[in-house]
DNA sequence: TCCCTTCCCTAACGATCGTTCGATCGAAAT
DNA sequence: ATTTCGATCGAACGATCGTTAGGGAAGGGA
């Protein structure tokens, strides 16, 4: 959930207002963002979906382009916080990838609408605020990366360019929320398995030293 | 239907318009639409980039979107043309998914804002269209899985679902446009070189048989 | 009681959207 | 010289866009 409204706290609720409505409108475009886009979502129709007036949302947000960032600001928050602990925590590198992978697939499920929001629509952003966001995947792609680099100084991973590596396992994780229907909750879970195996055998086999 | 103006030409003129102008059009709708993304690109800066008055643009194309369904169609057309053979071909099926990788890689980088455009806009199309387009991206997966389930039965992959292997991969190599800089041609070949092994070593290794 | 804040309203603003219509221009064909 | 025709033009259409201005109803605190 959105922990409060948008996830800042409440101390100085730094990026946009509100109440217990302004989550609702967070959710009803995080929604509508998805099946239409950003920009062939009109304000009417988000105000329509909340059963309001459009003048009524500029009580809640200052424009459209701010519930494009509170969604993707907010979502990569939570992302971060939640996959990345998996990187920092004190195991060994193959086991923390798997870890991060399979929290990764399953975040994309459980927030499937934020993350396609952020993928696809991120680029809509002022720069200024695309940058922010753009700066916390860019720390977490460093850290997959370096947690990569560390496993291969250890014999764990025969990768030559840990970063090229990283990308390539992030685009896998993040293609799966476009195409994949889970029959169930169960289902996700296998997949996330799958996955956290996929990116191991990625790393171990993709330099085969040519030993033996 | 395209027929004449958009797409598949008369004679010889395979990938693009009737008339040399109208390729220009696509080449400068593919650019606009990658750099702005298609609902923001108006026709008016497309025919400012062409340096013509909106309206001529109607001479060409029946309306915005017929531009659009002729780049993505036009480019997947070319991409199963072009990267569908080497899986079809009569090979091992490890070299073939080697090298349909690595045909995918170079085809993505040279064709990098058609294809691109068709990742990112392809879902603007009407329906019809978009089911058009579809079904070829669909052909392309399906023959990928196909072979590597073939690779399977004949022990040299590992792979539980073939199809959902098929998708991990299709999502690695198209995410490589979405990031990738090359710093030069030679740049391109090895990080196709690169990845066509990153294929491998996922297949080969990702249900790995606890035989000893 | 009065005020202040919160939330929503009606109405409309100017801008921009995709598209259409009819005329014009130049070159090739007759 | 006249006709034909593809390509472009100026001008405008109706629709929709994000946004703003100003007011009204509800409710808690003084």
């Amino acid at each position: 959930m959105l922990s409060r409204e948008n996830g800042m706290g409440n101390g100085e609720r730094a990026t946009l207002g509100g109440n217990l409505r302004t989550g609702q409108v967070l959710e009803s475009a995080t929604r509508l963002f998805t099946e239409k886009g950003y920009e062939a979502a009109s304000v009417r129709d988000l105000a329509a979906e909340l059963e309001i007036r459009p003048s009524s949302l500029y009580h809640h947000f200052p424009g459209k382009q701010h519930i494009l960032f509170a969604i993707c600001l907010n979502m990569q928050t939570d992302f971060n916080a939640e996959v990345m602990p998996e990187l920092t925590a004190d195991r060994a590198p193959d086991d923390a990838i798997e870890a991060a992978v399979r929290r990764h697939v399953v975040f994309g499920h459980r927030r499937k609408g934020e993350v396609l929001v952020n993928i696809r629509e991120r680029r809509s952003l002022p720069p200024e605020q695309l940058a922010q966001v753009n700066a916390l995947r860019r720390e977490y792609r460093d850290t997959l990366a370096r947690v990569i680099e560390d496993g291969c100084q250890r014999g764990l991973f025969s990768v030559r360019e840990p970063k090229l590596a990283a990308m390539a396992i992030v685009d896998m994780v993040n293609g799966l929320p476009h195409w994949f229907k889970p029959r169930n909750e169960d289902d996700v879970e296998r997949v996330a398995d799958l996955y956290g195996r996929a990116a191991l055998a990625l790393l171990r086999g993709w330099d085969p030293t040519p030993a033996g």
